[in-house]
DNA sequence: TTCTTTTTTGGCATAATAGCCAAATAATAG
DNA sequence: CTATTATTTGGCTATTATGCCAAAAAAGAA
């Protein structure tokens, strides 16, 4: 395989491992400072055995890193630029949703007036 | 399904239409400008009902619009931020990837003499 | 209408992912 | 050492994704 499509597949692995509505929330959550995986599992509500592999692929895409102190083992997010793209994409799909609402009101009076 | 979740699932959703190769190399060249099918299919050099598929996949995440004129097809990038992140994202691949030849340049030399 | 070009859709085989349970590992306390 | 707590790993099944081919659809030209 050549450099090129190294990169490429690196760049994929990053937007794959964000592309899971559990991966995702925990990173959101790490927006706001380290969390152990207990304290994760809480918030995303599956088996802590599931939270484990997915704090792997998270890892292993580049995009947190862990601490073990004691026996808890804490994640930060590393790859700070995700938190800023995250904004903005609620930005974008919340003027969608908003663009959506009005064009689903316009038909309603249109048809119903 | 309530709200936030819902709205979790699109940023998700998002995410995962760029996690793959494929996709993610369609998108960076819709980043110059509009491309048509059989353009991306060259790009990519799949199938075109593969190509295809995946513009599907695209479309529906909201990233991508499609326009047709005559018997062509052409897709243009809808979610601006996704060109800043991508190049966040190689700033960061790239700084990590100096600091790993860095750290093996070192164990190279600290056991070679 | 028929022919051509471009793109999408259906169908299918193969591969990858997700999530649970049980078991293993790691650190620490007693 | 044993017990406890936190986390990871192995193994399994169910679901989902991928990619090709063949066929359909959509637009325009002759």
């Amino acid at each position: 395989m050549d450099a090129k499509t190294y990169y490429l597949e690196l760049r994929a692995k990053v937007f794959k491992a964000l592309g899971h509505p559990s991966r995702l929330k925990m990173i959101e959550s790490l927006f706001e400072g380290e969390r152990c995986v207990c304290e994760l599992q809480e918030i995303v509500g599956s088996d802590i055995s599931t939270v484990s592999k997915h704090l792997t692929i998270l890892k292993e895409a580049g995009i947190i890193a862990d601490d073990r102190r004691g026996v808890k083992i804490y994640y930060t997010l590393q790859m700070q630029c995700v938190a800023g793209f995250v904004g903005c994409l609620n930005d974008f799909l919340g003027k969608r949703l908003q663009e959506q609402i009005v064009a689903h009101e316009e038909v309603k009076a249109s048809s119903g007036g």
